[in-house]
DNA sequence: GTCTATAAGTAGATAGAC
DNA sequence: GTCTATCTACTTATAGAC
């Protein structure tokens, strides 16, 4: 990964954001020195900090972009329909965009303690308004008696562990395609959300 | 939390294993130092190496412990019944065991990628037999025409998924009681799971 | 923009006194 | 069994040469 000196401004940049999401993936973000991230991008480690302030910043940036980038695919989809037409738009739209992304879905998922609070604030708000899409259309089903639920908000936290947990187990390679998978958990959704 | 010179091999044990899975539940393995869970001990970095070999075996001991004891405590449940009534036993289980130990439940699921190579062979697979004790209780359940899955393992998967959730949001002090919750949980995963 | 060198601090783990 | 002291290595981040 030895890299001889020079100007690499357009390229490096998004190679030290990619380097550090697979590698903040693999060993967690506080077992990955700035050293490594460096090495994985072929400069030394002082050159990071031409594009990023710091460490956490690195983190930072990665979760904020991953959230940003959720919510507006997900304002990009059709959100108009009946509950249950909403509800399968959702599901599939989460589960194929959490496959596509494995990595930063991680990230996302697993180093929130590691945010400064600020930081956490800022993500756990973008969380919360992305929940709160599925929350609605629950309530909105619930509302028109097409879904039965005890408790709307636990019915999406219910809902959205269940969805997000493909991403720990699912293989591009392994025997279900992404559109099988796609179908089976919303089988299971509509089901699990659904009146007699 | 100083504290004076002398020997306290029968208390200090214990309290060395619960600080360090209090500390590794709130900032993660990587994140916490051996001094800090002697400072919470109220010892020096030093007498920790007479509790354990290093800190990875602190790791391992508490995820091998958890992942007994959950076996231990399903061991002791009834298993008898027809596919519905193991299926409600083993949610009513699973929620209840969870709830009852956040932090454990938190560090076994987080810390899996800190666990050295060996060490993490062996609770993968104690969490496989875990999780095979469900898809038993599903592929039963749809031989027989009571459930009805287009696949059990990922049913299996998305079930654990789910359930394994409530962890993340619940309090004792929330809105809800445990009992409730249990409930709720076990409407939605029998009707998920259940034929049309 | 990247390098080398370094500052200042912390890490895990051990040795030997008590 | 716990203490103090220490070894060696590594940490984040910065300064200044090129």
């Amino acid at each position: 990964m030895a890299r001889t000196q020079g100007s690499h401004s357009d390229i490096t940049g998004p190679r030290v954001q990619r380097a550090a999401l697979e590698l903040f993936a693999r060993h967690g973000y506080a077992a990955v020195s700035m050293r490594q991230i460096a090495a994985e991008v072929g400069v030394q480690a002082g050159a990071l900090y031409n594009y990023t302030a710091d460490k956490q910043s690195l983190l930072f940036d990665l979760m904020r972009g991953h959230m940003d980038e959720l919510l507006a695919a997900r304002a990009g989809q059709p959100q108009s329909g009946s509950p249950l037409q909403r509800l399968e738009a959702f599901t599939r739209f989460h589960i194929r965009f959490h496959l596509e992304r494995p990595d930063a879905v991680f990230v996302s998922y697993m180093e929130l303690r590691n945010l400064a609070p600020g930081n956490f604030e800022v993500i756990e708000g973008l969380r919360r308004a992305y929940e709160d899409q599925l929350e609605d259309i629950l309530r909105d089903g619930v509302r028109t008696g097409v879904f039965e639920l005890a408790d709307s908000k636990i019915a999406t936290l219910a809902v959205i562990a269940m969805l997000t947990g493909v991403t720990t187990w699912y293989r591009s390679a392994g025997r279900l395609s992404a559109a099988q998978v796609e179908q089976i958990y919303w089988d299971m959704v509509r089901k699990a959300v659904s009146a007699g």
